[in-house]
DNA sequence: AGGCTGTTGCGACCAGCTCGCATCTGCTAC
DNA sequence: GTAGCAGATGCGAGCTGGTCGCAACAGCCT
């Protein structure tokens, strides 16, 4: 994603009333520029790449403000580590358990069980939560790949 | 569920060359006798009612190698501890983020996503491992209720 | 430039779970 | 029944992922 999505959301964020610090400027940055699917500590890596002295935890907290305000959501793509999205980019994954491939879930079949959900159980999804597990295609076809 | 099933259970463990012991008698015990969804450490709490002396670890490594051998399965329903099921009684769950309802989804519309990521990207899913979150329909009408 | 207040760095802490190790106990063979 | 082996247990230390309290710091407004 280009690099001037950062200064929109800076721009937004700062409507909100939210303060522009060196360690949230870069926690947006690592997430608008770096690798997709990023971990609080892969993110943390890419913020101390240019600033060594932000804490772990003042990335938690932005993680968590940055959610709080809708700019950022987090996902669980199996047990480990939670991983953030832009919440423009929100999507439904699966996830296989052998060798830990994480692929989009398509739109339809999500929206489908969801609308099932709401009609039949007034249930409102947001299905973006956590992942769905199962097997990719070459695991099930029995070509076990190392798992990940 | 009826206390017979235990003696089936521990029938088909002893002929997997499990050995049964009294933790896990008593674990297994609590899994088909006690409250649904129950987490490790419910079980912990209900098997040291009939035997104190078990340990927390005793419970997690027969928890896991009961699951090992497709005897019980775990499931993810928050962000809290994972909750267990016979293996049996296995089905994906709907979880309210605000007040923390937990119902069992409709199996058919499981199925229907499941058919499809089959057909379309060959991906096998086992959608029981991790809960679809969203707002149960009392809370979705803004009738906040409080967190569970 | 001054000051209010949100943010940060820091370390202690927490939940949930895993592991290493010495001891113990089901189970099998006698 | 009992001897012995290997799997299971109790125990505590340790690990990961994340949260919190607190004093110092730094955006932003004026």
């Amino acid at each position: 994603m280009a690099l001037e999505a950062l200064d929109g959301l800076v721009l937004r964020l700062r409507e909100d009333g939210v303060r522009i610090t060196t360690a949230r400027r870069l926690v947006l940055r690592a997430m608008v520029d770096g690798p997709s699917h990023p971990t609080a500590d892969e993110l943390l890596t890419t913020v101390r790449a240019m600033a060594p002295d932000v804490h772990a935890s003042t990335v938690y907290r932005n993680l968590e403000e940055l959610e709080r305000l809708g700019v950022i959501v987090h996902t669980h793509l199996g047990h480990g580590p939670a991983t953030y999205h832009l919440a423009t980019e929100a999507h439904g994954h699966l996830v296989c358990e052998r060798c830990g491939l994480a692929v989009e879930a398509p739109q339809d079949l999500v929206d489908q069980m969801a609308d099932g959900a709401l009609q039949r159980l007034g249930f409102v999804l947001r299905p973006y939560h956590f992942a769905v597990l199962g097997l990719c295609a070459s695991c099930a076809q029995g070509a076990p790949q190392p798992a990940a």
